[in-house]
DNA sequence: CTGATAATTGACGTTAACGTAAGTTAGCGG
DNA sequence: CCGCTAACTTACGTTAACGTCAATTATCAG
């Protein structure tokens, strides 16, 4: 499997090698070592990517880690971590379905004040006779 | 027109009165004084509606701060706030628009992962021979 | 008028999420 | 072997968004 360096992979992402350091700490990412260089593998890739993705929506890296280390593969489960699991599912369903609804409910207020702009504007123009 | 004191407020909205302070100084709301005590109206009201929601997205309060500013109707208006605060428009739908596609990527990856859970748990209940 | 309740103004404390700087070590081309 | 670049650790600094506490002040029922 392909591996990455702090850099390379702080570049691809646009992130620091200081915010992997930390997200490290943090237990969402999980580098080898090679002697005391990290080594970032394919699935510390794809929790970074995740872990961007829920910033993007506003949650904190705690409930990220939560979130994605729930929904790891490679994670141990048993029959009553599986039914945990589902039903947290269920709750951050709700959760971004709201967030949708939040966004939904921005882009409609922005329709209006786009349309009143434009009849400012057109009265503008109007005033002229 | 109705008014709040600041406990009614903040009751209303689940915050607390040092929040409601502290908004006042990052000029989100603007109360009104009678005396030394403050008297939130209407506007007050939806400002602070936006304020939160916009939190919940994921905005600064600065950011925020921003865009409720532009979208208040009380703000003056010459053609060229008009023409920019329509470019800002694009810009912020834009934005929506992309955290609806990470809300829809991760709904997906959970519909993925509660069918690998459901899976797993069937897999437990078919080793019974 | 008086005690209780609610509001106010400082001012310092706290947590999250990194930034930044200093000093150390590892590997590599010439 | 030497200088360079990249990575490392340690540790203190910073910003946002409030929390918390102390010391007034206003308001209102009795």
């Amino acid at each position: 499997m392909r591996t990455y360096s702090i850099r390379e992979l702080g570049e691809e992402f646009g992130v620091t090698a200081r915010t992997l350091r930390f997200y490290e700490g943090k237990g969402l990412i999980s580098p080898k070592r090679q002697g005391v260089t990290r080594v970032f593998s394919e699935r510390d890739k794809v929790r970074l990517e995740l872990t961007l993705r829920g910033k993007r929506l506003g949650f904190s890296l705690e409930e990220i880690r939560q979130i994605i280390d729930m929904y790891d593969p490679e994670q141990p489960h048993d029959p009553a971590q599986i039914i945990y699991l589902c039903q947290k599912i269920r709750d951050h369903r709700r959760e971004l379905l709201n967030k949708i609804k939040d966004i939904n409910d921005t882009l409609y207020l922005m329709d209006e004040v786009e349309n009143e702009a434009m009849k400012a504007l057109g009265a503008q123009y109007g005033t002229r006779d």
